[in-house]
DNA sequence: TAAATACCCATGATATACCATGATGTCCCA
DNA sequence: TGGGACATCATGGTATATCATGGGTATTTA
């Protein structure tokens, strides 16, 4: 059993790995789904090996990470209030950093089994509307799973947005 | 596969590198395309050898950059975020940094094989009508891929336009 | 004990690594 | 400066490893 440790020396000694391209995967009668393996090996370094998981607070989606984006971001959070003198915020949150919180509230390990395929939490299944596929979206930094249906729609609506701002107003 | 991570020291270890010049190469019947040596030369630097493309959001094309610019972007994208103390931003994105997130959901990566070969992705040789030669045009810091006929049409109206903002008087 | 989960092995399709070859371009030396 | 030796490059084909997927069985949890 791999024991858990964490990296304090403060600088990230992994890229911030990039999760890029999108793949369409099917979901068996158990609920797994294979992670495509490019993201798993964006992944790869983490010493947990499994991605968390909340459902968007923006669309029927589901976020994704690697263990290790999530550590390093409460960790730059928490040193941050420190650093700012706020012990308070540090040790029992404030209020208006609710956004985050909730976040941290709302997600889920998903460990990988033997063969890189994780179970979806039935809840976040449904809040992306997911039944027999999945559509694993990159995003940089983090990634997202649609239901096929919902993310071609999506997917339109972001090319047409991005195509009219490019080609209607004055490009560079 | 045994290779080494990035170590991802912050700053880049390679210069801007500079993609010039046009080349004309077939595909072969697997989808397979030499990247021009001189390409390959000037993203040599990178530890990640290979390419990452995705089709152009103005025309029938392909984007083509090297795979150390992607990830020194999104390193940089996360860092700002953390650094701002803008971690909502970290988690969710930002509306407007759907260009990068729409790009990245794009994005295919290609490595090149033992030759210098990359594999062209059904989708994007679709989007840039490419089906038996391809066409590299280098771009300064990227590079496209066109189908050949619809390069020659695209590079005469280039230079079309070119010419009359020239002769036809001086320019803005 | 039933249901859900973790662990193990099997398999077809596909992508990747590997090897081979001709053509073109470069360099060096007479 | 001519020409040959050599290196590089684009290209083609084949063997191998990886990936996504499926299912069975042990093991934990409620």
């Amino acid at each position: 059993m791999p024991v858990r440790r964490h990296n304090w020396t403060g600088k990230p000694d992994r890229p911030v790995t990039s999760f890029i391209s999108t793949y369409e995967n099917k979901v068996d009668k158990k609920g797994r789904v294979s992670v495509p393996a490019a993201y798993r090996a964006a992944i790869g370094n983490d010493i947990y090996q499994g991605v968390i998981a909340y459902p968007s607070l923006t669309g029927p989606a589901i976020e994704g990470f690697g263990r290790g984006a999530l550590e390093e971001l409460n960790r730059r959070r928490f040193d941050q209030s420190l650093d700012g003198g706020d012990f308070t915020q540090a040790l029992v949150g404030r209020s208006d950093d609710g956004l985050v919180e909730t976040i941290m509230s709302l997600a889920s390990e998903m460990p990988f089994d033997g063969e890189g395929r994780i179970i979806l939490p039935t809840r976040l299944a449904e809040h992306a509307g997911i039944t027999d596929r999945a559509t694993f979206v990159g995003r940089g930094t983090r990634f997202q799973i649609w239901s096929p249906k919902e993310h071609s729609k999506q997917q339109m609506a972001e090319v047409a947005a991005l195509r009219a701002k490019l080609t209607g107003g004055d490009a560079p």
